[in-house]
DNA sequence: TAGATTGTTAATCGATTAACAATC
DNA sequence: TAGATTGTTAATCGATTAACAATC
């Protein structure tokens, strides 16, 4: 089926999903190139090109199939099983990670904080309670909590330090909201999340609207 | 001078200001295509065709000069002024943001917190304290308060409401931490940061590096 | 069957890389 | 001047759009 799926594709799969999952809601079960394209501000044709990349099954004359093709995008993106997540820094940053993602939402589900100076034993969200532990106890908690995602929410300086450590603890994937730059081995997959950037982009936005 | 700077290019933006940035940290005056593109991931030749499409100033034979091209860059993405910040919604989201730009850092500063139901009346961040008000308050508080950004950061059911009101009260930027496809007119420029799309992206990385 | 809409090939567009003359 | 490195043009690559035959 799907050999190879380009970069630019990839990165559009999760606002497939998105609105999969939205026009699932509200009862829409077949769906033409041409509304999908209307809804997500893309050509009917980039729609169907993408669509056949990563292997969906249109029909002539007729459309696309809404939970189909969701599920089979879930499947991709593996959003069919549970990923258990760490979170190193129990600040603001890791707090709201950890109340976003503290009940199963989606599949992803926080089981611990760790912190370097750890100021209560747990943090209380509105799905479940989360142990939060020292940053020193991370080799020897990880391997019992059966994470799969480390979130770096902690200070720039100790970001690489602690990418490293959960490297060797077995940890493949790391969320990143730290704006240091990781250098991590080729089988670790790192996302980051750069709202600094994020918010400076705005800001050239409005500069140039002004002219 | 600049005339159209390319899609990407724009892109790309605050990554060289982070860059130059922490390269004047470290003391470095002057530098290559060649080193920065290392630095930063990138060829040689596209570094002096972003560069130039900007209309940064190299030199034959030495390179570019950090603090020049920094301050230039802070130049177009307006960072060079104070933009106030309005957080509609003061739960853990809006809280977290607004302790990453409670006090005037980069140019950012949270002005006030607005809640649907606020379970106080101001927040204590680091940097300063912020008051937070009723929702109902916004249209008589925003004027007073001068700011230029309304930070989108309650449940993704009112925020297309939310950034009407902001729109109406003149407010012509919005950083949108909800899922929410906001409609806007020409003149007001958003910039989503959707944490979920950008998990399930590590997500079906994790998947990939399986096979 | 007729109409609609996909799947796919070809054309266009934009972004990246390569090459090299200009020049500090 | 000689060496280094930019600025810029040309070549390549990848992504998007257009067009249309295939087919439900």
């Amino acid at each position: 089926m799907s050999t190879y799926v380009p970069e630019a594709v990839i990165r559009r799969l999760p606002s497939y999903y998105r609105h999969l999952r939205d026009l699932e809601q509200e009862g829409v079960q077949q769906i033409s190139s041409q509304e999908l394209g209307e809804r997500m501000g893309m050509t009917p044709s980039q729609i169907r090109q993408d669509i056949n990349s990563f292997g969906g099954a249109g029909r002539q004359g007729y459309g696309y199939q809404v939970s189909t093709l969701k599920e089979h995008l879930r499947g991709i993106m593996g959003l069919d099983r549970e990923h258990r997540m760490a979170i190193i820094g129990a600040g603001r940053i890791g707090k709201a990670v950890a109340n976003y993602t503290g009940f199963p939402r989606e599949g992803f589900r926080t089981v611990a904080l760790f912190d370097a100076e750890p100021t209560g034993s747990e943090l209380v969200t509105d799905g479940a309670t989360i142990p939060i532990y020292p940053a020193e106890e991370l080799e020897a908690r990880l391997p019992e909590l059966g994470a799969s995602i480390g979130v770096l929410a902690l200070p720039a300086g100790g970001a690489q330090d602690t990418a490293d450590r959960l490297y060797r603890s077995g940890i493949r994937a790391i969320w990143n909201f730290t704006p240091a730059d990781l250098r991590c081995p080729e089988d670790m997959a790192v996302m980051n999340v750069r709202l600094s950037e994020s918010l400076h982009l705005l800001s050239y936005m409005m500069n140039q609207m002004e002219k």
